[in-house]
DNA sequence: CAAAGCGTCCAAAACGTTTTGGATTTGAGA
DNA sequence: TCTCAAATCCAAAACGTTTTGGACGCTTTG
C-alpha cells in the first residue's frame, strides 16, 4: 500500500508551503505561472486526489444527499423504490453527489433523520411515503436542513415537494371504466394515513360523482399493495351475490393479485371483469393480458426530486416550488378486452 | 438552525474537557461513574451525534461501505441491480452499516473508486458486473482496501467474491431443452468480456457435448441485455432458411423480446419456438406464457456479499471464503407449452 | 522621499474527532 | 510523614483541507 499523497507530500517535494500547494491547485491567481507549473507537474507525478474528508470537514459540506430506505417488509426492491432512487442517483452524479441509504427499521422512529442532520451525514435528504401528519417532516423543517418529499403533506405548511397528480390520475383511470359502461367499480385503497392514498380516493369519487353516481362503500376495500393482497381483497368482492364488473387495484403489483383472483374464479380478465392498475411498470404491458394502469414517470420525477433539492442546498435558504407531475393513463387489454388487441396499439 | 452540537459544547456544557467526553462517550474505564453520567445524560439532552466526518479525518472507520453504481445506460432500474442493491442496503442496516451509492459516468474510469479509496469515505466496496481482466480489481487489491465482488475474475488470485453458477444454470436450461427433443438450439448471448458471459456459454457448450451434440456457430449471436436487442436478435434467428426450435436469450428482459419476435412471425411462443430466459425476475412469472427461466436469488446474493465484506471489514485483513450459489431452473410454459398448463404448477 | 500598490508567498486557524502522554488528586501502605 | 499506585482528568497532536490575514520585496505614484 503506497503512502498517502497529500497536500504535505507535494509541498515538501516541490519546496513550496501547504497553502500555496492548495492555492495553486484550486487556481488561485496569487500563485505565479511557473509556481504553478511545477507544483502541477508534481502533483501529476505522484497522481495526487484529494481527500475528500478533509476537504468536506473543513468546508461543512458532505456532497451527499440522503434517503432513508425501510428495510422491513419488501419496500425498496419493489420497482417503485428502485425507479426513484436511480432517478436521484443519475442526478446527484450529474451534480458531483453522492447518494447514501440510509437503513430504517422502524418507520415511525427519528433515529435514522436525527443520525443524518444532527452528523451531518448529508446536505440534504429526500423523503418518501408522506403522511398527512408527518413527525418526519416536521423535524426536518425544524431542523433547518434543506429537503424535499415525493408526496405532499399537511404537517407543516411551506416545504418543498413534488408529486405526481393522483386525483388527475386516478380519475381518469376511473372515467375510462365509466366510458366503457362499467358501473359497479370496486376500488383497492392502499393504505390509509398516506398522502396519495387519499389523492386517489378522491380522484376516484370525483369521477363518479361527475357521472352522477355515487361509490358504493362496500366496493371500497383497504389492503396494502402487495400481489396477495390484491388476491385475497379481489376474492372477496368477487364473493359478493352482486360482484362489481370492474377493479382498480392500489398499484401493478396489487392487480396482478388482483387478476389472479379473477382468473381463479373461472373469469376472464378484460371480458368477464376489468382489472385496472397504478405506476405504470415495466412489466404491466407484458402481462396477460396486458394491464390498464396510469404511468407515473418514477424515474423522472426522482431527477426532478434530485435537482430541486440540490437547488436548495445550493440556494442554502430560498425554497424550491413544488412541481406536480401528470400521470398517463395508458389503456390496454385488461380493461378493454378484445378491442385493445383490435386496436392500433398491437403488441408487435 | 440550531447551532450544532459536538464534542466541544458537550464539553463546554458539562465543564469538563472534550477528551473526557470522547472518552465518556466511547466507554473507556479512566471515566469516573457520576462524570460518565453527566455526560451521558447532557449528550441525550442535547441529542449529541458524532460527526463522521470528523470521526473519519481522525482515522477511524465509516460504518459504510459502498457500491460504484453505473449512472450511463439503464443499469440502476434494472430489477436485478436494484434487488441487490436491496439485499446489501439490509445486510449493511443489520449491522450498523450505511449504504453509499457512488455514481460513475465512465464504467472503465478508475476515478469514482479512487475517491472512495483516497477519501477514505467506505470501509470497503463491492463490485458488480466483473470482467476477466478488470482494472478495478486489480487497483483495489493494490490499494489494500476491503472489497467483494459479485462475479470472478482472472485479474487478480485471490479475491472474495460471491457468484451465482452460470455454468451449471445454463446447463440446466439447455439440458431441459435437450429432453424436449430441442435439436437446434440458439443462443443469445450477452455482452463479450464480461465473466458471467463465459460461463453461461460454456454451460450451453457443455450440455449441447454431453447430449453428444456441437453447438451451431451461426445460432449464437452476441446482444446486450434489452429488450430491443432481443428482438432483433430473435427477428434475425427466425428469417434463417433453417430457424431453431428453441431459443435462449441472455436474461429475461431479452427473452420478452424474442418473444414479441417469434408472435411477430405468427408462430406461437411454447408450441412453435421454446424460449428460455436467464434471472426469473418477478415478472417472468406474469407473462403470457410465463417465462421459462433460470432464478438467481439476487436479494440474498446481495446479502451474502454484504455478509462477507463486513466479515472482511471486521476482521482486517483475512480474505473471505468465495461463495458460489446454485440456481434453480423454472420450467414454464414458454418452453413446455400445453403441458405446463396440465402439470401440477397450475397458476392459481 | 514616503506612501501606496502589486505580485508572491506562507503561517496559522479552523473543521470534529480520537489518541497519546502525561498531570493532578486521592488514599493506602511503609 | 513520605512514597507509590490507582483513579481521574486533560492539553495537545494528528488526520487533510481551505481560508484568513498577513509578510516580504519590488515598483509605481504623489
Amino acid at each position: 500500500m503506497p503512502p498517502p499523497v497529500t497536500l504535505k507530500s507535494l509541498a515538501a517535494a516541490t519546496g513550496f508551503s501547504i497553502t500555496t500547494v492548495s492555492r495553486a491547485l484550486a487556481g488561485y491567481s496569487d500563485v505565479s505561472p511557473s509556481t504553478r507549473r511545477l507544483i502541477l507537474e508534481e502533483a501529476e507525478r505522484q497522481r495526487y486526489e484529494p481527500n475528500l474528508l478533509g476537504r468536506l470537514l473543513q468546508g461543512q459540506r458532505s456532497q451527499t444527499i440522503a434517503i432513508v430506505m425501510p428495510t422491513s417488509g419488501p419496500q425498496f426492491p419493489d420497482p417503485f423504490f428502485a425507479q426513484f432512487v436511480a432517478g436521484v442517483g443519475v442526478e446527484a452524479a450529474h451534480a458531483g453527489f453522492d447518494l447514501l441509504l440510509s437503513p430504517q427499521d422502524d418507520p415511525s422512529e427519528l433515529a435514522a433523520y436525527r443520525r443524518l442532520v444532527t452528523g451531518r451525514r448529508a446536505d440534504g435528504l429526500l423523503l418518501i411515503r408522506t403522511r398527512a401528519d408527518d413527525p418526519r417532516i416536521r423535524y426536518l423543517a425544524e431542523s433547518g436542513v434543506p429537503f424535499v418529499s415525493f408526496g405532499r403533506t399537511e404537517s407543516v405548511a411551506h416545504t418543498a415537494w413534488i408529486d405526481a397528480d393522483g386525483v388527475a390520475g386516478q380519475k381518469a383511470l376511473t372515467q375510462h371504466l365509466l366510458e366503457l359502461g362499467h358501473r359497479r367499480i370496486a376500488y383497492i385503497t392502499p393504505p390509509g394515513g398516506l398522502m396519495f392514498t387519499r389523492f386517489r380516493l378522491q380522484g376516484f369519487h370525483e369521477a363518479l360523482a361527475e357521472a352522477g353516481l355515487a361509490a358504493d362503500p362496500a366496493l371500497i376495500i383497504e389492503a396494502d399493495l402487495s400481489e396477495q393482497a390484491g388476491k385475497d381483497a379481489a376474492s372477496l368482492l368477487l364473493e359478493r351475490p352482486d360482484p362489481p364488473t370492474a377493479i382498480v387495484a392500489g398499484n401493478d403489483q396489487t392487480a396482478i393479485g388482483v387478476m389472479h383472483a379473477v382468473r381463479a374464479r373461472g373469469l376472464r380478465v378484460g371480458e368477464d371483469v376489468a382489472v385496472g392498475g397504478y405506476d405504470g411498470i415495466p412489466a404491466s404491458e407484458h402481462l396477460h393480458p396486458p394491464l390498464t394502469t396510469v404511468y407515473q414517470p418514477i424515474f423522472e420525477i426522482g431527477q426532478l426530486a434530485a435537482r430541486s433539492l440540490l437547488a436548495l442546498i445550493k440556494a442554502q435558504s430560498a425554497s424550491s416550488l413544488p412541481v406536480l407531475v401528470q400521470p398517463e393513463l395508458l389503456a390496454r387489454a385488461s380493461t378493454m378486452g378484445a378491442a385493445y388487441l383490435r386496436g392500433g396499439e398491437a403488441p408487435d
